[in-house]
RNA sequence: UGGGACAGCCAGACGGCCGCGAGCCACGAUUGUGGCUCGAGGAACGUCCGGGCUCCGCAGAGCAGGGUGGUGGGUAACACCCACUCGGGGCAACCCGCAGGCCAGUGCCACAGAAAACAGACCGCCCGCCCUGAGGGCGCGGGUAAGGGUGAAACGGUGGUGUAAGAGACCACCAGCUUCCCGGGUGACCGGGGAGGCUAGGUAAACCCCACUCGGAGCAAGGCCAGACAGGGCACGUUUGAGGGCUGCUCGCCCGAGUGCCCGGGUAGGCCGCUGGAGGGCGUCGGCAACGGCGCUCGUAGAUGGAUGGCCGUCGCCCUGCGGCCGGCAACGGCCGGAGGGAACAGAACCCGGCGUAUCGGCUGUCCCAUCCC
């Protein structure tokens, strides 16, 4: 289980990150990447559907998931909220396959983040500090 | 040796690295750090029954509605379990049964068939009449239900007497129905004997009838603490009673001074309940058994975006080829080596007892049948 300051727990939460965060999708799953103020702690929700599987799938891929951005909390330990939803193809993946994608479209995510909103330098990108930030 | 029946059990093992939840201890301390201990199942599942527990002012009568349905027992209780009875299946071990009542009423019985519940009469059979080319007849009237054919089922069965042909019309035995007596059993029921009338279709997981039985809502129950806010409008009403509670309706009883709706505003937090319980194991006693009494003993999940995990190594298990050895005429079997693949169903959320369903495989015991040997 993941701290209780890196964990979405509302569903304001997981609503804001998916409404305004950078979206990059891959065969298991679909990562929303969104900024929160830089000396916030990192925090991770995740969505697994019915669509993937039974309960002891779910809680497979979630489990999967959940080591998988427990390993990335180390490289960013604050200023983002990521919401991971799993695909149905999840179900039947393997770790280093899920690992590969998580951590592919994370890296292009923060990527994109960080080149289109640089929060300092540009003062221009009015949608992302008056609407998207999420709760702060 | 082969085939089968029943009962019970297991659900890979060990280790390494990185993690998660709870409890305890320590470090000044709560959310930090470290250490130790514990941390999913036989179905945790479906949520189909039954209970515990909590609240509803301990919950009345009638009607409606639901449930159960051989008997006796077990249990907190049950739709569960055990034993027995009856019916059915199997050579047998054993298995299966929603197993009260269609002489209270109503409904339904497809297809086939002449006819499916008032009995009736298609082909037949028999008698009389008529016609005749003497074989018989698209003939007429009457008797009959033994035979044919249909069906899951055709108004008892077999044999005889009888008759024009026939029929419980009559007789014997059998089956079935009603009823009486004797014996056994707590009882369902069983065994034996007698009488009557000769015969009565099935379906109640069809309505229904009978007997017994059933308050409601649910841990988001329910309680405590902290914190926030701002009121306003309309309607009904204070013993001529609004609005509630008693599952639904009616009656009846009780509570009762506020209640209902709309607009506006605020909150989305913590704690208890929360795991020791109809608990597991062993022994002993009672009981055919289910189960119960007594004694000893064990300590075993409590999350709340929801812990119990991720990766790897070695060994073991199963399957399919390959190679070697052994047994056998052979089919094939056993052992060893090595390769590839596989390892199910499934994740607690208040707690138990059941039922139902899912499940790769493996193990143990008892019993039955067949064959062979002594």
């Amino acid at each position: 289980m993941l701290a209780t300051r890196n964990r979405l727990r509302t569903s304001a939460d997981f609503s804001t990150t998916l409404r305004s965060g950078v979206r990059n999708g891959r065969r298991n799953l679909v990562l929303y990447t969104a900024a929160i103020a830089a000396d916030e702690p990192s925090r991770i929700g995740f969505i697994v559907s019915k669509a993937v599987g039974n309960a002891v799938t779910r809680n497979l891929v979630k489990r999967r998931l959940r080591e998988a951005g427990a390993l990335s909390l180390q490289a960013h330990r604050t200023g983002l909220a990521v919401v991971v939803r799993a695909l149905p193809a999840a179900a039947t993946a393997g770790w280093d396959e899920l690992l590969a994608d998580y951590n592919a479209a994370l890296a292009v995510t923060t990527k994109r983040l960080a080149g289109a909103a640089p929060r300092a330098a540009s003062p221009r990108e009015q949608g992302m500090t008056e609407g998207g930030t999420p709760r702060a």
